[in-house]
DNA sequence: CGCCGGTTTGAGTCCATTCAAGAGGAGTGG
DNA sequence: CCACTCCTCTTGAATGGACTCAAACCGGCG
């Protein structure tokens, strides 16, 4: 677990461009100089809205956010689950109006960056620019492996790809173990994930559990034995692309 | 209907990045002078093999293309649907491994840029990088909402979206009419974009026929009321960003 | 003409849903 | 400290939408 403590607010941002392409001390000071406003947003709260006219990129900082989408008969999607430096609205607010809601998961420390901004850095420091483009399409990539889970695996399956994807996920941001995790969601959340409803949900883990591949307390999951539960997910992480290549080389 | 004739063969490109972001005349050539190759891919041919390490990126300049995703029980999963003027492959060539694949529905015509060439023009041009980005964000927004539609949307209202979505997407690449048009694709491929079985499309189709949202031949669809087929479709058009605001203003 | 991929149709099955109700836990206020 | 409420989790029984299996049909093409 980080705290906050003396750390800039930005470095969790930087950690994850990082991630994508190794930036230089100049770079990397080009980041720390984003102008931001920090705001603490209370679980359950809208960051931003369908429909808004987004002027402002947000940078999660700490807590857990996700996606998601109305359909007219009331159903709800979750598109996807954020964490610690995950940039959450690049995509609604490059493309001017949102086309989906960004909502808080667990209470949240959230820095708010003008859009321009993050323009001007992404074109004045190609290799930052680089990276965050490389981080959209990363999140593209998860948008994709979500499709194939939710349209052709069965329930079983698809809970257990997206309690795999978590930990690996979780592990690579540096905030816990792929095999002991707090899962900060409901069932019902769970079951917006994976196009299921709670009822079925609640069934399913309980299968897992009884079938070895997981244990778990109230919100708390761990995995047995990683082999097992990643053969019976379907899961193989290359989808998240957190070997470290992405976009190939360095700019000069 | 476009004919190749005489015009440059990026021309489809150049008119797609424009529909994000104006270019001034400097900008329109430097894409023009991209480097490329064409050639001609035939129906069903991979045009990107998933596990592939990717060097250039591809651009349809005819014919239509998807990428796909399989399961380990042999499901496959459409995620996407390209036609004339895509950057196919920006997506896998960035990123260097391709975690899917791209393969070609019709016969196509495939121009392969050098990856290299297209990061170059992308920070040389910010204007040109920009409607690039934006281009990858779009898809990405086609994305969560494929993710709702098949999570959260029973099988007549997931064809009709998809049904909504091809017409309109055709029409703003200049290819047909919204209300009536070639589906290049077979009910075993609309299965896979829709997460349901081919027997299942089947059988919805002909209920959208019935119910008089659709009249249908061969592989032609013509819509008699979009009204009423967007109402069942729970189509709204927004997602797909063709407004013409994208990325705000130009960069000078 | 015969093959082959795609479409159509029927019958039976099953995975996930719906509806309903009870149990557990956390937080609030008297 | 307990009563009360709200939310989440759990479980059962019945239902249903989509699937599976299978066979027939159709149209284009070599």
């Amino acid at each position: 677990m980080e705290t906050l403590g003396t750390r800039h607010p930005l470095e969790p941002l930087l950690r994850k461009l990082q991630q994508w392409m190794p930036l230089d001390a100049k770079e990397a000071d080009a980041v720390r100089a984003l102008p931001y406003e920090v705001q603490r947003v209370k679980a359950g709260a809208y960051i931003v809205r369908d429909g808004d006219r987004a002027t402002r990129s947000c940078l999660l900082i700490s807590g857990f956010a996700f996606r998601q989408k109305l359909v007219a008969d009331g159903g709800r999607s979750i598109s996807a689950i954020h964490m610690c430096g995950d940039m959450v609205d690049l995509q609604n607010s490059l493309l001017g109006v949102a086309d989906h809601s960004v909502q808080a998961l667990t209470q949240c420390n959230v820095a708010f960056i003008p859009r321009e901004a993050v323009k001007e850095i992404a074109f004045a420091f190609p290799n930052v620019g680089m990276a965050m483009w490389c981080d959209t399409l990363i999140d593209a990539s998860i948008f994709r492996e979500w499709i194939a889970n939710i349209a052709r695996r069965d329930a079983a399956t698809r809970i257990a790809h997206l309690l795999c994807e978590f930990g690996v996920r979780l592990e690579a941001a540096g905030l816990g173990a792929k095999l002991a995790y707090e899962l900060p969601m409901t069932q019902e959340q769970l079951a917006d994930c994976t196009g299921l409803t709670s009822v079925h949900v609640n069934r399913t883990l309980k299968a897992l559990e009884a079938s070895g591949d997981i244990t778990r307390s109230i919100r708390h999951v761990a995995i047995a034995d990683w082999g097992k539960i990643s053969d019976t997910a379907d899961f193989q992480s290359e989808y998240l692309h957190l070997a470290p290549d992405c976009a190939g080389s360095r700019a000069a």
